[in-house]
DNA sequence: GTGAAAGCGCTAACAT
DNA sequence: ATGTTAGCGCTTTCAC
């Protein structure tokens, strides 16, 4: 029943033990010299911007494929104006959060938003788990089930776009949203990220809610949306 | 049942609406000038290094703290060295998941270790997961119930030190540990950053377990650790 | 269409 | 004990 070190069969590798002189991994710059270009073109290539010609943009995309190119996300990050990253604070032990966040990553995803995962744990609060995905760099935040204590809630309201979901907010200060399923979460982003960009609070209407009317709240969403 | 964007009500926060002239988020280097130190110093007293003097400290956290200052993440791993980070891909959907995501978390807090969550969905597989926990600077990578054929599990294991939870794999050639229960995660992850550092697969024993023996496994890992 | 150069915010030697 | 100076890898004007 228990794990068994005993069992454990090292191979060699090393995490701490940093790899001697291990090339590291190519650089965007590497690409660029594979193909006689500066880093900013293979930039535009990478993110499929329009200006390089089809002709460059095969020659890139060859040579990132056979060296195995991967954007580095960090630098990516500090380089970029936006980052268009949603954080969701969940507590992953909960399949019922498991379905909001499923729902809520597909909403983000065809605005083009990536979503960034912070749970809570025994030894990891709401209010840390929050700062992480503030620290991230997240643009708009999605708490799921939060105990939170207004004070807190509306000071980060204060600094971004913040949708709360599954128990009611005190009386705060700020706006909500009342539905019942999983599908208001995905509208919520649309509206959210796609729409009118408000910074609004959605709060779930009650406990014990069937999750259902999945493709019905997604079909409203795309309707209103025109897509 | 279905969410009512109606009653949607704004707040007149913007998202896209890039925020004016915001001052931004205050920078490490805004702490500085407002104690009158470099930006070394300060890095230093907020990681807690020893170098700087109890009075300075004092000082710096006290401003760090008024300006509401968070360091960035990005920039952070950006800069540093060895990212501390270890990737997880799951399923959001699955609680047992998040059982074990949260003793993955535990053990990897131990040593210092922080966790990023990637989860795998209808339109997200199992490969683009792990690919941006990658991009993600991860050091090491725990993957849930992954069905991965050995192809290009092998292949990522060649890069950097991976576990595999819940699905016996192929016959690749990667070492294994054998287990039946959620603890055996944590000491794995105790195993793999805390001692050897060895790179090794952790293959569950078998299916339906009972997740059990919590404490036991844990005691066995800090025994096994002197701590 | 493509390149040069200046950062993004932080960390890490190396000085002082 | 604290400051200086380079970068980390990428994006992004702005020239060419």
């Amino acid at each position: 029943m228990v794990a068994v070190l005993t069992h454990v069969k090292t191979k060699g590798g090393a995490m701490a033990e940093s790899r001697p002189e291990s090339p590291g991994r190519p650089r965007l710059e590497d690409v660029a010299v594979a193909v006689g270009l500066s880093t900013a073109s293979v930039s535009l290539v990478l993110r499929g911007a329009d200006g390089p010609s089809a002709a460059t943009r095969e020659r890139v995309l060859e040579a990132a494929a056979r060296l195995g190119y991967r954007p580095d996300r960090a630098a990516s990050l500090l380089a970029r104006r936006r980052s268009r990253l949603i954080g969701v604070m969940m507590d992953v032990r909960s399949s019922y959060h498991g379905e909001l966040v499923e729902a809520v990553h597909e909403a983000a995803e065809r605005h083009g938003y990536d979503l960034v995962l912070s749970t809570v744990t025994r030894s990891r609060d709401e209010q840390r788990a929050v700062e992480t995905l503030v620290d991230s760099r997240c643009e708009a935040l999605v708490l799921l089930g939060p105990d939170a204590s207004a004070a807190w809630l509306t000071a980060l309201d204060r600094q971004l776009p913040v949708v709360v979901v599954g128990r009611p907010v005190p009386s705060a200060g700020v706006d909500v949203v009342r539905a019942s399923d999983d599908e208001g979460v995905g509208l919520v982003i649309d509206h959210l990220v796609g729409l009118g960009h408000r910074r609004i609070a959605y709060v779930e209407g009650g406990p014990g809610v069937i999750p259902a009317g999945r493709r019905l709240g997604y079909q409203w969403a795309m309707r209103r949306h025109r897509l």
